[in-house]
RNA sequence: GGGCGUAUAGCUCAGCGGGAGAGCGCUUCGUUGACAUCGAAGAGGUCACUGGUUCAAUCCCAGUUACGCCCA
């Protein structure tokens, strides 16, 4: 016998761990069934589970389970991404905190470190999304920086290279001065911030009596600055144009041009213009030539090329500085308090960054975006919902070149070596001028000792930690410049994005660039199921490489889910402290309860606000269903491998049937079409509101019937149903379906082997053979009757103990026939001594109601209350009576009848002679009260 | 500034060109041998506002207001 309640604790552990070592999570690749396949979106190796991955892994376990028991052979290829600053900045803060700096470790034993960490808490989230209950192919976890699909970024890179798609450039890059590294416009977070804007004056060279004042948010930024521009049409300056102004403080003379960047509307109408330390300025800088003058080191401090009393100072020390001075001078305007947007690092939100003047490697990912763009807009990847196509174009068609290098140690080395160049074969004392790049530094080698020539001994060194201060010290290093005949080259010391590798990941995770059996059958995939949050950083990127390097689409569907925010709406952050942890709401309600949850709420174009009295619901709905089992196993109802739906006799049998078979058909439409919401709905209601409420209680006066033979079929079919219903259940909820599986076949589930497990069974095969039209209606009439009965009893305030008699008057022979057929249940539900068909009037203190053409009598002379009897009824003639005039009115409209389509006039006429019927009858019923 | 989205019951949200729905909460009643993590019944809504299209609008279109998100 099972417990009274369903104990997730005590199951999921144990199933989790024999679906997975049986194998039944793997694809086949030699299987013969059609493929179907998701690539998991790797979270953080450093990660730990969070209720955005609990959501994004339910729905992706629901489709796997689903397609696994439709028949497919499933991939869901798991694995995790080395978050390069992410997992670099944990292992660097663990060594601080043991008092150790990453510089003085090294560069080799750093990344030994970060390797020890990521095997002890790489297993993390992989551990927490097995409790989730997800199925992946395990036996294929990838890791971005394993072996094989390091190799694939190699081979990436070093192909882009020589089709000119990857070069190095110098230009402005998101600084973070904090971190030491370059970040892709991706990664900047532009926050809302109080700030000013201050007026400074700058006197005109010729005529220092006279300024011209320009805006800034960022004062210090003047000590780079080499122009002043005005719009080309602003009559205020028009006279300036050409003539120079005198930069305060630091003295140098600079010019003003004309250019349509500044804006008369705003401010002044005149604007500094620091190219190397602003993007717009930078770019303007190109058109008029201006000289690009770098004020700030690697940590946002000022440099060299400032004034020495500026030298060194923070960046926001300088400013308050420059500020005073401009002050002192008497230059300084108006100073307003100001909103505008400030970039933030998009990881911590806590460092400003710096557009800064480096060298970095590029992506040409506008080239790249052509075919990503075409392939959605011929469909042949489709996002739903569609409106993020949108979002993915827009963003596609403005893309800006993609900064792939990383100032980290924890990622892939960018497979590019620097040495000095030749002159007419001979080595020149020249830093890092040539490049060489190559997948291996065998092939590298090769290369150089092709351009070097036979002559000169080639050594390949480490480089010492910094680029910049090599590129100083470069002539001391032996080799370089004395001796032309050794060369010594230095790899490139930065690493790539991490989105890098992840864009290759629905190919690179199936054993490319090796032409494996997988990526035949599993490139394209079916569907890619991820956030919003990551269109622009994976999706489109793997579109890119995709197309790129496969000739294919990586994916033909990609769903696009919302964030989970908490039950107010707000985003879940720490700060907030409103972190709903999906492990502890594991712990409290289980996995499936957790799953069902999120599954209901995660209808299409909708954040979800997730709130645990949701997640308590759908417990209560496993144990609900975990007490329809017990009602099933006291009642002996056991599966029966001999028994065919179409061939049961009883209608109610024959109606709930019909009703699963409906149900099976409209779950599968909803999760073909990633309606999960709708799939998770349609369950619940029937599997409480149909199953359980409606059959299991007509079931009760069946089972202890006389008929042997009816008794018979409804224990079959009340099994039949309810293993139909669980394994529809299953995908949504495979630890309580499986579990009950297994009660259902009188097995004990821990003695059970994988063939006899419903995660390996199929998908009920229903079709409207199955549905029997005429049992529905009839189980109808049954239900809307016991209904009406209730309702009059509830009103009347009559004790469910009390059983009283029902007359029917005016019913029709079908109908009669149906309460005969249904007599003993519709007794039992609606609590009737006995049911009797009635001619004439109602027998005096008798309470009334309609149904269809039938009038339902219940005799009640001792309990009712003749006034509040009458109020009723004309409460309910008031709405008859409004529901008539509306049809009424529908009906009097010619045009109504001449346009609108026959069947809905025909549709309001019935409706009109129903209602008007039941009108007379409660008109009778009324009249009866008062006469007596 | 550009784009996207949302406004429906007290709360959280489905839905949809022809009869307003669910879950939770609330009220009343209930120890009915599956289940009180339950059962039965009920109350509660000019479907944000203004126009338009239509025989018919909560639904389609335009505008307004409010809120949210993304990009610059």
């Amino acid at each position: 016998m099972l417990d009274k309640t369903f104990d997730p604790k005590s199951v999921e552990k144990k199933h989790y761990k024999r679906w997975e070592e049986s194998g039944v999570f793997a694809a086949d690749v030699s299987s013969n069934r059609v493929p179907y396949t998701i690539p998991m979106p790797p979270p953080n190796v450093t990660g730990s589970l969070h209720m955005g991955h609990a959501l994004t892994m339910t729905l992706q376990d629901i489709l796997t389970r689903y397609r696994r028991m439709r028949g497919n052979d499933t991939l869901w290829q798991p694995g995790t991404d080395h978050a390069g600053i992410a997992t670099q900045m944990v292992v660097e803060r663990e060594l601080n905190k043991q008092g150790i700096s990453r510089h003085e470790l090294g560069r080799e034993k750093f990344l030994e470190k970060v390797w020890e960490w990521k095997e002890q808490s790489g297993n993390t989230i992989t551990t927490q999304l097995r409790r989730l209950g997800a199925s992946p192919d395990w036996q294929r976890e990838r890791f971005t920086m394993d072996d094989g699909l390091s190799e694939a970024v190699k081979k990436v890179f070093v192909q882009l290279y020589k089709e000119g798609l990857i070069y190095k450039d110098k230009r402005l890059v998101n600084w973070d001065p904090k971190l030491h590294t370059a970040l892709s416009d991706l990664e900047v977070s532009m926050i809302e911030t109080q700030g000013h804007m201050w007026n400074l004056k700058y006197p005109l060279t010729d005529d220092p009596s006279k300024f011209i004042e320009v805006g800034t948010t960022r004062p210090e930024t003047m000590l780079g600055d080499t122009a002043v521009a005005v719009h080309p049409e602003d009559e205020r300056y028009k006279d300036l144009i050409g003539k120079t102004v005198t930069l305060p403080i630091v003295g140098r003379e600079i010019p003003i041009v004309a250019d349509d960047y500044a804006d008369p509307e705003h401010g002044t109408g005149a604007v500094k213009i620091t190219p190397a330390h602003d993007f717009n300025d930078f770019e303007l800088g190109k058109r008029h030539n201006l000289e690009v003058i770098n004020i700030l080191d690697a940590d946002a401090k000022i440099n060299e090329n400032a004034p020495e009393e500026y030298q060194g100072l923070d960046r926001f020390e300088a400013r308050k500085k420059i500020v005073a001075a401009f002050e002192e001078l008497g230059l300084l305007g108006d100073v307003e308090e100001i909103t505008h947007t400030v970039p933030y690092d998009e990881k911590s939100k806590s460092t400003i960054l710096e557009p800064w003047l480096t060298d970095q490697w590029y992506c040409d990912a506008e080239t790249l975006a052509k075919p990503a763009i075409k392939a959605v807009e011929d469909g042949r990847t489709e996002f739903v919902p569609k409106n993020w196509e949108k979002t993915y174009f827009e963003w596609m068609r403005n893309i800006q070149p993609w900064c792939i290098s990383r100032q980290l140690w924890w990622g892939h080395r960018i497979p590019a070596w620097y040495g000095p160049t030749t002159e007419n074969g001979a080595v020149q004392a020249s830093f890092a001028t040539k490049v060489f790049v190559s997948e291996t530094e065998e092939q590298m080698l090769e290369e150089a000792r092709q351009y070097y020539g036979d002559g000169v001994k080639i050594l390949v060194q480490e480089t010492t930690p910094d680029n910049r201060q090599r590129e100083r010290t470069f002539k001391d290093i032996d080799g370089v410049g004395d001796n032309p005949k050794r060369v010594v080259l230095f790899q490139d010391t930065d690493v790539l994005d991490t989105w890098f590798s992840s864009a290759l990941w629905p190919f690179s995770t199936l054993g490319w660039p090796e032409q494996t059996k997988e990526l035949g059958r599993y490139y394209p995939a079916d569907t890619l199921i991820t956030g919003f949050d990551i269109i622009f950083f994976w999706v489109a990127r793997m579109m890119m490489m995709g197309l790129h390097f496969m000739g294919d689409v990586p994916f033909r569907k990609v769903y696009i889910h919302a964030l989970v925010r908490d039950e107010h709406g707000q985003k879940m952050s720490k700060t907030k402290g409103n972190i709903v942890d999906p492990l502890a709401v594991i712990d409290e309600y289980g996995a499936d309860a957790l799953r069902f949850t999120l599954a209901a709420l995660a209808a299409q174009g909708r954040d979800i606000k997730l709130a645990t009295s949701r997640v308590e619901g759908y417990r209560n709905f496993a144990t609900k269903l975990w007490n329809v089992a017990r009602y099933c196993e006291m009642n002996d109802c056991k599966p029966d491998p001999a028994f065919v739906p179409q061939n049961a006799k009883h209608t109610v049998n024959r109606w709930i049937i019909s009703e699963t078979a409906l149900l099976a058909e409209k779950t599968a439409a909803a999760l073909e079409a990633y309606r999960f919401n709708d799939a998770a709905n349609a369950l619940y209601h029937f599997a409480w509101g149909t199953f359980c409420d409606w059959y299991i209680e007509m079931s009760k006066p069946m089972l202890q019937g006389a008929d042997e033979t009816e008794k018979s079929e409804t224990r079959t079919t009340a099994a039949w149903v309810f293993e139909q219903l669980i394994a529809m259940l299953n995908p949504v909820q495979p630890f309580l379906s499986e579990e009950l599986h297994a009660h259902l076949h009188g097995k004990k589930p821990d003695e059970t082997d994988k063939n006899e497990w419903l995660i390996s069974a199929s998908w009920p095969e229903l079709t409207e053979k199955d549905v029997d039209r005429a049992a529905i209606e009839e189980i109808d009439w049954v239900i809307r009757l016991i209904t009406a009965v209730r309702r009059l009893r509830s009103d009347k305030g009559l004790p469910p103990a009390t059983f009283i008699r029902m007359l029917l008057r005016g019913t029709s022979k079908e109908n009669l026939a149906r309460l005969q057929a249904h007599e003993d249940i519709i007794k039992r539900l609606a609590r009737l001594e006995s049911i009797t068909p009635h001619d004439g009037d109602a027998p005096e203190g008798s309470i009334q109601d309609v149904l269809d053409e039938a009038t339902i009598i219940l005799p009640l002379a001792d309990v009712i209350d003749i006034d509040q009897e009458r109020a009723r009824l004309k409460k309910e003639i008031q709405k008859v009576e409004t529901e008539i005039e509306k049809i009424k009115k529908k009906l009097s409209n010619e045009n109504f009848l001449q346009k609108a389509p026959e069947d809905v006039v025909e549709e309001q006429k019935n409706r009109k002679a129903e209602a008007e019927d039941a009108h007379n009858k409660l008109m009778q019923a009324l009249k009866q009260l008062g006469e007596a």
